[in-house]
Parts: C-alpha cells; sequence; structure tokens
DNA sequence: ATTGGTGCAAAGGATTTGCAGTCTA
DNA sequence: TAGACTGCAAATCCTTTGCACCAAT
C-alpha cells in the first residue's frame, strides 16, 4: 500500500492509483492537486495550492481545493497541521514525524525521524482512544529581541 | 487606584497585583478579564471570556478582550493554545504542561505533570532559537467510528 | 495636555455553503 | 439517468482595525 513512487514528473496514472487506493473518485481537479501535494513533501496551505494550480491557467475552483484537502486529510492522504491560528497547513508526508514551527517567519518543517521521542505516554481520558500525537517545536530567530515584549 | 469595587468573592487586588507584577496598568477592564482567567486554572476561547465577563452587565467590549488576551499572552501571563483552526484558546496555567485535545467535542484538557516526556531534543535550525515544545495528544470518542469517514 | 485604554462598527481573511450546471459511473 | 463533483458568489466566523471618546498622569 506504500509502493507508488512519485517523482518530479508524475506520470498522471500513479495520481490516479494512488486516489483509487484511497476510495477517492480520481476527479480531473483532484488528481491535479494530488499531483501539487505529491510532487515532493511539503507543507502547504489551501490558498498555496490554489496559486500553484492556478499559476498559468485555472484548473480548480477555491471552493474545491478546499473540498479536497478536506477530503484527502479524512480519507489520510495527506495530513492536517494546525500551528497558526490563521490558516491549516497539510502535509503530504503522513509517516510519523513531526514539526518545527518558526514563530517570526511561519516557516513549517520536518523534524527528521528518529528524533524526539516521546516517552510516558499518559492515560487517556474517560471514553477516549488516541488518534495521534502532535509535537511542534516552536522556534523563534535568533536575532529577534523577545525580551522587548510590549 | 484602589476605588474598584468588589462584586464577587474574589478579592480585586490579587488580579491587580498579578498585573503590577507583569508590567500590566491595571485598568478595570484588564482586571475583570484577569479574574476570570485566573478563578481557577482553565482553556478559554476569547468568545468565552466574553460571554462569561458580561453574562450579567456589560463589563468589556469585543475589541477589549481581544486586546487583552493578546497582551496578556505577550506578557506571559497566559498562553496562546493552537489545536483548533477555528479559534485560539487561552489557558490561565502557564506552568510546563501539555495537552489532550478531543477532536469529537474540542474538549481541551491537561496532561498532568510528571507525564510525557520528550527526549533526544532534535537541533534547531540554522539561526533560530527555542521558544517552546507543545505536545498535543489527540484524541477522539471511543464509540465514534472513524472506519466510516467518508 | 499627553499618552494610553476602551468601545463601536466596519473591515479583513480563511473557510464554508447554496445552488445551478457538469461530469462520472 | 442518478448521484457525485465543481464553481461561483454570497455568507459565516473569528479576529483586527480605524477612530472618536474617556481615563490617568
Amino acid at each position: 500500500m506504500e509502493t507508488l513512487e512519485v517523482t518530479n514528473d508524475t506520470p498522471k496514472y500513479s495520481a490516479i492509483e494512488l486516489l483509487l487506493e484511497y476510495s477517492i473518485t480520481p476527479t480531473q481537479q483532484r488528481v491535479e492537486i494530488a499531483n501539487i501535494l505529491f510532487a515532493r513533501p511539503q507543507h502547504v496551505s489551501a490558498e498555496q495550492v490554489l496559486s500553484q494550480l492556478n499559476s498559468e491557467q485555472q484548473k480548480a475552483s477555491k471552493a474545491t481545493i478546499y473540498n479536497t484537502l478536506g477530503l484527502f486529510a479524512r480519507k489520510g492522504l495527506i495530513r492536517e497541521i494546525i500551528v497558526d491560528p490563521t490558516k491549516v497547513f497539510y502535509d503530504s508526508n503522513t509517516s510519523d514525524h513531526h514539526h518545527y514551527y518558526n514563530v517570526d517567519t511561519g516557516m513549517l518543517s520536518d523534524i527528521e525521524d528518529g528524533h524526539m521521542l516521546v516517552t510516558n505516554l499518559p492515560a487517556l481520558p474517560e471514553g477516549t482512544v488516541a488518534e495521534r500525537v502532535d509535537i511542534i517545536y516552536r522556534v523563534r530567530n535568533a536575532d529577534t529581541d523577545a525580551g522587548n515584549i510590549q
């Protein structure tokens, strides 16, 4: 199930196959969006997908981008990342990993695998089951004078 | 500055002292908001503060709530928590701890201290310094049928 | 008088929704 | 053809802003 290799000159059929594997009807727009997302591992907002997708010709509308990203996330193709109160990021790398978030630049980046083990996981609240553990390592630019907050 | 009336059982002077300690001018509205936040450790959204505060008589406007919560967070009295793409929560407990987030109910709760140690913290990206590490343990209701996502 | 704080309403930005037209199976 | 999908515009929700008024030094 993890055998799909998506390269830079992404052949369309692989995106289609990917969608089919996840029981998603591979419409033209969804395939285009998948091609962008899986061209390389990346963190994108809906707005970035929209502009990347439509940079040359219009390929999908705003509503379709939102619908599709939401669908992909619910189906497990991509992962929603909530670090910025103003927008949602989507990560095309769904493997188990965590993130740096630079609060000054808004830049989100992966923490290489093997780092940051969490030990001593606590019991879950009554009546709940685990979904996942997100770790956000918030950083800021070294030159920022954080002492002068007002 | 001591002419403020005491309307409930919370002694005003302690909130005032707290604000002064953090170099915040203790205006009437800020004291009211602080009293709500520090009545007990809790996680509240701006909207919840607004309605708790104004449930009987109007004590502060929406703009003031947002201004004040932002100010308190920048000054370090409270902590901003980003777990829900639709709104920001504020935690009146600033001690080092992490959170459960129930994605079904939107309920946010503390993980008791002593649990969930992170080991093997990775190096920081070039030119950045640590701000803090947030861990969100996402859970869902046990009875939720997560297989039936569509 | 000057600076800082507050409140109202309007503006802003991300996301969702209603609905008509279009495509897929 | 029925049901699913798309696109446009309008609507919604949270948050911020502009600006006039008020408070404190």
